[in-house]
This record gives structure tokens, sequence and C-alpha cells, in this order.
RNA sequence: GCCUUCAUAGCUCAGCUGGUUAGAGCGGUUGACUGUUAAUCAAUAGGUCCCUGGUUCGAGUCCAGGUGAGGGCGCCA
């Protein structure tokens, strides 16, 4: 019996089993948000209904406290899930005491070092709820297409691409780094399969302190033979469709918790704009329109936005500093000031590092040199006229992997595809065509100055039927935290690993 | 690795240009109140102002160094 049950037995009586997710109480009445890992369910228990003994134990539960309450289930429209429960019965498995994360707002740091407690919040609730409908929805699709999920190595032997920003263990006295990418097994594996995916995680050992990084995540790999650069767009296209429209459908509790507006998800049911890295280029550096928007002037206006904003906050503050001022007034209305207050200094905090950041992402976008990756704030700038997420392909060879297929009308690019998310999330998938020929790997691996002895079987691929194959690395991570609308992704999975969090 | 912002009660923060006993809200405790949604009201306890050194008659406040954290860049998914 849970709380998403009740629906069914109105009017009946029935055990919950959960925790004290919030109680108030007043002299003959006690009521407690019930809260049961599915959802959440208001419980009251009045002195006359349960005796004197258990409602003197019902008000000293506190926070957490795990309990069973029996109880006839009644409706009620103002209730979170439409139902509450009038108890007659009690029992309590332990009366917690002093559960440090209480209603109120929380620092970062805390919230990270009591992330084992945070994980019951409403809002990780959520979180942890549409990163498992992600999962399903992803095994869903590729085993709809006839992909064969496979289990990429851990350890591997070779650091495929510099030693710099892998993780290095000991493995029986010889080196060996955790993966940062299964491909390259995952390109011998769809040589056996046809089309293969691999769900796992990935490390790297850069010390970023961004939004959008963390050491250990998780990566779902796809690559798939007899198939190019653009039917591989096709792919991650309909996949991204697929997930993100799957989701919308089964977590409509869950994202209206997280107060993601759903609309800004459905627009990947229209097509997702395809640039070269050309047009790209030109979009970024204010010398190509969208829709009549030039990228520069769009992040200028937000930027002005941003300091009109900070004026109209800082009025707030004062005209509510003089109504605290005057006096006269009930606490309650100080508090309800203060605290009005407090958010106004917060939003202006983080309106100031807007203010600090955004001229530098103008200047880089401006300056951007041809040639070059783009960076973080490059596809803050150039994700910004769009609504949905755009594919940038055919990268200058110089900035892409050693396996990354050249085009072969202008050798100048490689066929790589970067899937840019909307609404600043950037870079959540990375892929390509990958090069089919062993003369040119070869050429490549010596040009990155790479060990060509532990490349050997990746070569033999190039041996015997060699095809033209693709495919694509998408960061869980990232996909949640756009879907849910995070400020970072170290929300999106339960117990994160980033520079300097090892614990919990 | 670089740039930038910050560190005050269990938690979230205030503390103006250095000046007597360091403040608020939440949380805790005690009490009031039949229905609250972060309830409300009253009372009450709770502090090595991150560390080290310096300037000064006097430092939470200024300076230097250290430690820890947030954000941005690089790197990437």
């Amino acid at each position: 019996m849970h709380t998403k049950q009740l629906e069914k037995y109105v009017g009946q009586e029935v055990t919950l089993k959960g925790w004290v997710a919030n109680k108030r109480e007043s002299k003959t009445v006690v009521f407690i948000n019930l809260r049961d890992g599915r959802g959440l369910c208001q419980c009251i228990i009045g002195a006359e209904e349960i005796g004197e003994e258990l409602f003197a134990t019902a008000k000293s539960l506190g926070q957490e406290s795990s309990i069973a309450v029996t109880g006839k289930v009644v409706a009620d429209e103002r209730q979170i899930g439409g139902y509450e429960l009038h108890v007659t019965g009690l029992h309590v498995y332990q009366n917690a005491r002093d559960y440090p994360i209480s209603n109120k707002e929380h620092g970062i740091e805390f919230l990270a070092d009591n992330r084992h407690l945070w994980l019951r919040s409403r809002r990780q609730w959520a979180i942890m709820r549409v990163r498992n409908s992600i999962s399903y929805a992803i095994h869903n699709f590729f085993q709809n297409e006839g992909f064969v999920q496979m289990d990429a190595p851990i350890f591997t032997g070779n650091a495929a691409e510099g030693t710099t920003d892998l993780f290095e263990t000991d493995y029986y006295g010889k080196p060996a780094y955790l993966t940062q990418s299964g491909q390259l097994y995952g390109e011998a594996m769809a040589m056996a399969m046809g089309k293969i995916y691999t769900f796992g995680p990935t490390f790297r050992a850069e010390k970023s302190k961004t939004r959008r990084h963390l050491s250990e995540f998780w990566m779902i790999e796809p690559e798939m033979a007899f198939c190019d650069i653009f039917e591989n767009m096709d792919t991650i296209e309909s996949f991204l469709r697929a997930v993100v429209l799957e989701v919308v459908q089964n977590c409509k509790e869950e994202l209206e918790v997280l107060g993601r507006d759903v609309n800004k998800l459905t627009t990947v049911a229209k097509p997702f704009p395809r640039l070269s890295y050309d047009e790209a280029v030109e979009i970024l550096k204010g010398k190509k329109e969208v829709n009549g928007q030039n990228s520069l002037a769009v992040i200028q206006a937000d930027l002005d936005k941003a300091i009109e904003r900070q004026k109209t906050c800082e009025a707030e503050i004062a005209e509510r500093e003089t109504i605290i001022a005057a006096g006269g007034i009930k606490k309650g209305v100080i508090n309800f000031n203060q605290n009005k207050i407090d958010s106004l200094k917060n939003e202006i905090k983080q309106l100031e590092e807007d203010q600090r950041n955004m001229p530098q992402w103008l200047a880089s976008a401006r300056d951007f040199t041809y040639g070059n990756d783009f960076g973080g704030s490059d596809e803050t700038v150039l994700t910004r006229l769009f609504d949905n997420p755009i594919m940038v392909y055919d990268w200058p060879h110089e900035i892409k992997a050693f396996y990354m297929k050249r085009n072969p009308d202008d050798p100048r690019f490689a066929r790589g595809v970067d899937v840019l998310a909307p609404e600043g999330y950037g870079e959540i998938v990375g892929g390509g065509e990958r090069e089919t020929s062993e003369e040119w790997l070869v050429e490549k691996i010596n040009e990155h100055q790479l060990p060509i002895d532990v490349f050997q079987w990746y070569l033999d691929l190039r041996r015997y039927g060699s095809v033209p194959h693709s495919g694509f690395g998408l960061g869980l991570e990232r996909l949640v935290a756009w879907i849910c609308k995070l400020d970072h992704v170290r929300e999106t999975i339960p117990f994160p690993r980033y520079y300097g969090r090892l614990e919990p």
C-alpha cells in the first residue's frame, strides 16, 4: 500500500508506511506530511480518535521519523496528491531527532555534505525519478531499434587521448586507467552485432569547476555499422526526440515539482537545425543572423536586462527595508519582508556574476578564431538563438580525435557532430563517422603521437571487413540537467563525484 | 593551471566609512491555539566572527599569507 494507490481506497481504512516529511501541531490535532517514496499524504491525527498516549507520541515525532499510520482515506482537493488520511492507529519504527535538513533554504556545500539525506527532499526525489525515466527511455529506444547493449571495460591499458585527464590505478603492478570512453570497444562490438550501445560510467580527471562537469559520469555510446555522418545525425535526432517526449509523458508530476516548463521541451518534435562548423562560426561572430536575430545583440540584450533587473531588485529591497524600519507592524510581516529581501539579495549575487561573465562571453564570441573548438561560453551564445538542440558538423580535422573520418569532398574537415542543447546547457552529445582506412588511421595516430602498439586490435577492425560506421556519446547527467532545467549536473546523480568531492 | 567572488549561531544570512555587552529569521527547548500546508504568537538556550601574522589606543570590519568553498575560462559529455 502506498500513497499513489489512495484513490482506489476512498472511505476505506488503509495503512501507509513512510517518513515524517513535515509536522504541524495544535492542542488536539497533529498534521503529518507522510513521505513514502512514491508521493506525499497528509495524515490528520486527532487526540480523541487515537487516544491520549498515542497522541502524545505523535506530537513528539521529529522530522524524518519512520512510522506506519492506519486510517480512513478521505478525498480533499487542497492536499498534495488529493487525499488525506484520518488516522486511527500509529506505529513508530523510530522517532528521529535533529534531522539536519530543514524546510528552509540551505547552501550547496551543506547539502552536498548531506547528500545521503538530501536525496529525500522533494526536488531531489523528482530529479532522481526523471533520471530513472530517462534511462528507461534510452533502453527502450535502442532495444526497439535492434541495438544490442554491451558493457565496455572500465580498466584500460591504453591512454587513448593522453594521460593527463585520466585516473591512474595499479593493475597487478601495471598502470591502468579508468575508462574515459567505451567507443573504441563499441566499434569492435558493432562489427560483431551491427548496432550496439554502451550504458556505463566514465571517468575524467579534469580539475573542472563548472556546472557541467563531473569526474565520474554515465555515458551512452551507440555505434552503428554501415552508417555515415548523416544517418548518424538522423539517429541522434530521433533518439533525443523519443527520449525527451517519453520523459515528458511519464514524468508530469516530477517536472511540475521542478517547475519545468515542458513547452520548452516538446519543441524537440520539430526538426533539429543542422549547421556546418563554418555556418556556426558565422552565427557566433554575429556575421549571420538566425530568424532575424544576431547572437551578439541577443547576449548584449541579456546583459542589459540583468543590469535593469538588478536595479529593480535594489529598489524593492530599499522599499521593504523602509517598511521594516518604520516599525509598528506584525512580526509575521517583518519575516515576510526579510525573507523577500534575502532572496532578492541572492538574486543580485547571481545577476552580478552574470554581469561579470557575459562581457567575457561577448568578447570570446566576437574574437573567435576560425579553426578553434567552441568553448562553453561560445556554445551558450550560439544556442541562445535556437529553441531546439542544434547539430554542428564538419569540424576542422585538427581539433577532432584521431579516429574521426575526413570529409572525402573537403579534407579540411572531419565528420564529427556535436549536439548543443538549448537554454545554455551546451554539448550533450559528441559523435561522428569513424575513419575506415587503416592507412589514414595510422597517420593520425602518429600525428597525435599515440603508441601504435596498443591500437593494433583497433586497426584489425580496418583490416578485416572495414565498413563505414558512426556513433555518438551522450552525457546522461547533462541530459538530465537540461530536461530538469537544473543549475548543476551534480544534482543529477545520487552521489556526485567532482573535483574536491569524494564523500558521502 | 588561470581569472573572479566569498568564509559570522545547527542552517540561511545582516553587521555601512574600524569604536562599548555581535544581530535577525529558521531549526531546538518551554508554553498558547481544532484545520495547518516552510502555520502563527510568546518566552528561552545557542558564537574561537575559517587559520596565522601585521597595522592601530582599539579589528568581525583594513593589509599579507594560508586553508576551504561558489562561479567563469581551459578541457570535455
